[in-house]
DNA sequence: AGAACAAATGAACACTTGTTCATTTAAATA
DNA sequence: TATTTAAATGAACAAGTGTTCATTTGTTCT
């Protein structure tokens, strides 16, 4: 009997345990790590506060599992379900894709607040610049310069820096995002910035992409 | 004699007043506002932390004056010192000044601080975000789309929209000194990242210029 | 030198913080 | 039903927080 809590069916322990992690993520984005207390955390749930640790050691596991999580959200795995051998063939739909996830993740509450956490922490937290640079920076920036590289030697798009191209692609998705972001904080209007996300995938793909004629028409 | 005040030297009482802004800036950026404590200030200096009290109504105002003094970063103030009529007339070496002066002031110290401090406390201070939108994107960003425009009208660039280009010329400098800062952090090497801020200026360029000619080799 | 004043000190305050723990409650197991 | 186990509670603690204030220090002006 000492595989009892392996196979705990965890039904009511575990709910809390998600709640407590769910409203943590909203307030640690809104009031920043340290100035929300354990305190806030329980009573945005309704229990009281000594209950939290039976879930969590102390204020810091809570912290160190919503970064974990970090590592399995939408931001960071934009190429995790595409064939990576043939997504060079794909050209603009594919990066007009990665654009509109960025479009669609900037109001997807639960991705606001991850992208709000990391902004606000990334500069204290070596850990959450790990994973920003494992996960998004390795992971998307360096994957889409060989995807790149590829559609260059396939003659899709003209020649250059790779990296470069990869680094202009994202920047600006980067930044729309936070845009957004800042602007839904003060109730502001976001349609301006929206269309943005668009308009750089139209601007950048006709920069790069190589001219099949000779003709300088737009 | 009731002007005395109005005249004294301020010789020595401004000294330590222009510490605690010094001191409190580097701390609020490696630390953040809300876990730096009056007492670290204090002890930064060499002074009891009774004696912020007399320069400072309280910790808030603290960081009150910093922000305050955002308004006059250099970031903030790009074009301040140039001809609004003939910025167009420069084309491309005005958008190398400024890559320029972003990558500068990536190394400096002082803006480097003050650059962390915005990044963290931008989602939280709502006067922040006035500042940041005013002086940063009115300032710089709107500015720059009307020198676009100019030099659309002068047909120096290929004409388009030209708030999309100013968007996509700074989101990439303002992605590229995030990235120095988060390098320097770790103390990794930062010089892959300093030599985009120049590609990006020739890359930028490279796609907006009118070509003279119809020669389309490189 | 003496008066006036700004700045620094030391000590204390009221309050908030994260965390602990004995106890109660409730659910799962045998 | 009785037993075990997990979760929630209430109360408390020790440490850290921003801030106040009477007092001392040191400088400036007459």
């Amino acid at each position: 009997m000492n595989e009892q809590s392996a196979n705990t069916p965890l039904s009511k322990g575990s709910k809390t345990k998600e709640k407590i992690l769910k409203h943590s993520l909203k307030l640690f984005a809104t009031k920043g790590y340290k100035a929300t207390t354990v305190r806030d955390i329980a009573g945005s749930i309704g229990i009281k506060q000594s209950a939290l640790y039976n879930h969590f050691k102390n204020k810091d596991e809570i912290l160190e599992t919503l970064i974990s999580d970090l590592t399995s959200s939408a931001i960071v795995t934009l190429f995790a379900n595409k064939d990576a051998s043939e997504l060079h063939k794909d050209g603009k739909s594919l990066l007009m894709g990665i654009a509109t996830t960025f479009k669609l993740l900037s109001f997807d509450g639960q991705n606001e607040a991850l992208f709000k956490l990391l902004m606000q922490e990334i500069f204290r937290n070596e850990r959450i610049r790990e994973i920003y640079n494992e996960h998004f920076y390795q992971e998307n920036v360096k994957k889409l310069s060989g995807i790149f590289f590829a559609m260059m030697q396939e003659e899709i798009i003209k020649s250059s820096d790779p990296l470069l191209l990869a680094n202009e692609f994202f920047s600006p998705l980067f930044f729309y995002q936070m845009q957004v972001s800042l602007l839904k904080l003060d109730k502001k209007s976001t349609s301006s910035v929206v269309s943005l996300f668009e308009k750089h995938v139209e601007y950048f793909w006709d920069n790069v992409r190589q001219e099949k004629t000779e003709g300088l028409f737009q």
